[in-house]
DNA sequence: AGTTAGCACTCGCGGCATGTGAGTGCTAAC
DNA sequence: GTTAGCACTCACATGCCGCGAGTGCTAACT
């Protein structure tokens, strides 16, 4: 059914104003809308009917079809697809944007933490659609240090500190009161023994040496192993998310049925949706579309991921990404995405790989030598 | 219009008859229905007609209401109150579901941190609705010992743990690279000075002392002080919720406009709900009530909250509570809350303050010698 | 052969009238 | 004070109708 290989000239000028104008309404396409646009641009051979024949044929390869028989027409999956690929003007952010957003980053430029929460949050703000990222991590950290702490007679504090600053604390509970030189001991072996190590090692040597130690030993051992092992893998409470509510606000939403909604919120507050595309999107370079039902199977099927990985490759970094109807301008949300990646980028190269970092720092440093990043810190608190 | 004072026993008796079925099915309860089902139990005096003239008074005292004329009655949130202070049968959790439970927590016994996990999760299963809960804290915790640690060049982690374990981390990037020697110098030095301090204090002597220090350690200064303003207050996310999905699966969400399903999801993310309930409950003992727009203004105007502190008064303890449909079980929605504030009491009871803390454990000590309490330890892992 | 105007046809949708049944309020008898 | 009976009131479902939007098709035109 399905043509391979590219539309013609005026199929794609028509899938192209079909696509924008129902991002626009929401509303099946009729042909005379189309027309109406094109023809008072391009001149002859876009009239009603013409579009009409051409809107079969694109129908016929599945890029477009009718809600039912008396109405306009929607793009498919594949048409969105077709869109997104060879037609989407992919618009640049105005510059009053962009630093209505480096301002942000500014006033945290400090707090390595927050950029991932205030990255989510201008990706919520200002595309009006959820947004998920993962805070930065090195994929081979080790372990740096852990600490125990004497809470309250038998009450233990972890303290797990990966070699890329991930921290992890658990309280457990020993069968007997400890003090806390004991527990500095035991921590500041363990700490000999252990640093540097992955997961996996640590997890087998828990378990070897983890023998005839005493029974606390053990479930200290246990935990941190336990901990580990959360962190390794790409574990749910990985990922950050906000703009649930601007995702609901959207009209998509405002006539849906709640079973529907109850799905969506769960994909999200769950994290399952996400994980699933992390292979692929670490693969890839650049801005990655996902449209509709085309990973996932079903659940989220009018939905659409746009999703960028930042950092450097093999080193710190993460996922960022958005999920919207799959209703969106795709241009913009791949610009945004693209921006906020990007300046993620430079401000962890800034933190990582200083170039100044022999150097101090001069007034004018700041302002010339870095002609082409991004850079936060650079500009003035104004405004 | 509503008169004071306590019911008559037939009007009580027709009241609970009538918001027990209106719980069960949903529907507006038409006075044939109380009539049949009480006019087979208490014998004469329940008869339609007899059970309409004493609904007249009941909607003129504003405890019930009808959605149009022709319809059955509803309880409004007067009739509920009512219902909850005076009627409610309150009934205990079967043996069965307790032992449950109280496995569940077993298999979690030695991770504090857990507790809080699965007491809301246990909470929103067998409800069907969303949980929250507050970590124990202790109210006047005071800074135990923080860390800094150099990740990279001039990113330092900030590991800050109040004495009741409350662990907060920051990552801050300072202007210039520092060494680790320096770094724990200074967290040696600060940590002599501060121990013990509160919030404030801390403020105060960060505000004064930092005046002629060099900008990176007024930096560190500066987020310590941050972090400890964050948790001295109730902060948002000093709140833990769990079953949002399973709110939304109940049938009242089933019908519901988005948006008011957004607005529900909006107020149980953002933590809106239970902040303002703090003061409340705190105050009071036992398991509270909040029945529909009680309290809060609007939104959920159709929602009750049912929480409890757990706890010792002015130690560890927190607050948990369940946030369902007005038109919920309320015998049963307290019984569980209380069961569980109960549970969680006698975890950090035996935890702070053990009775056993000289003696070793002994076989049967665990089954003879603590008759009232719950306790989670005793029991052995079977099924 | 490709393009276009015109026209008949198909459906979705909103409005309207109607019938039905549930549940009440009222009245009169017990 | 309690109860049976009955008329009345709405909400709701159903079916019908007409309108209008948008298409598909055909025939004429370039």
């Amino acid at each position: 059914m399905a043509r391979e290989g590219r539309l013609s000239a005026r199929k794609e000028v028509i899938l192209r104003a079909l696509v924008e104008q129902y991002i626009r309404t929401g509303e099946p396409v009729p042909s005379k809308v189309i027309s109406d646009q094109l023809a008072s641009i391009y001149g002859p051979g876009y009239a009603a009917a013409t579009v009409r024949n051409e809107l079969v044929i694109l129908e016929e390869d599945g890029l477009v079809a009718q809600p039912h028989i008396s109405a306009g027409r929607i793009p498919t999956d594949l048409g969105y697809r077709y869109f997104v690929e060879c037609l989407m003007g992919e618009s640049q952010l105005a510059p009053e944007e962009q630093r209505l957003i480096r301002h942000q980053f500014y006033q945290v430029q400090h707090r390595l933490d927050e950029w991932v929460r205030l990255t989510a949050s201008i990706l919520a703000q200002v595309l009006q659609t959820a947004a998920i990222i993962t805070p930065p991590r090195d994929a081979e950290a080790r372990l740096k240090h852990f600490e125990l702490l004497a809470l309250y007679e038998s009450v233990v504090l972890i303290v797990l500190v990966l070699e890329d600053g991930t921290v992890r604390q658990e309280r457990i509970v020993l069968d007997n009161p400890v003090s806390q030189e004991d527990l500095s001991r035991l921590a500041s072996r363990l700490n000999d023994r252990f640093r540097g190590a992955d997961a996996r090692t640590l997890d087998t040597l828990a378990f070897t040496e983890g023998r005839d130690l005493p029974p606390d030993e053990v479930l200290v051992m246990a935990s941190l192993a336990r901990m580990l092992a959360h962190l390794d893998i790409l574990t749910p409470d990985a990922f950050y998310h906000d703009g649930i509510v601007q995702l609901l606000q959207r009209e998509e939403f405002a006539h849906a049925d709640a079973d529907h909604v109850r799905k969506v919120v769960e994909a999200l507050e769950q994290n399952r949706l996400m994980p699933a595309l992390v292979p692929q999107v670490m693969q890839g370079d650049g801005v990655q579309v996902i449209i509709g039902g085309e990973n996932d199977t079903d659940d989220l099927k009018d939905m659409s991921v746009v999703v960028a990985r930042y950092g450097e490759r093999g080193g710190m970094g993460g996922l960022l990404g958005i999920v919207g109807p799959t209703r969106m301008q795709y241009g913009r949300a791949v610009a945004v995405v693209r921006y906020l990646a990007q300046l993620l980028n430079d401000l962890l190269a800034d933190t990582y790989n200083p170039q100044d970092v022999s150097e101090p720092p001069s007034q004018d440093d700041a302002e010339s030598s870095r002609p082409q990043s991004d850079r936060v810190q650079g500009e003035g608190p104004g405004s």
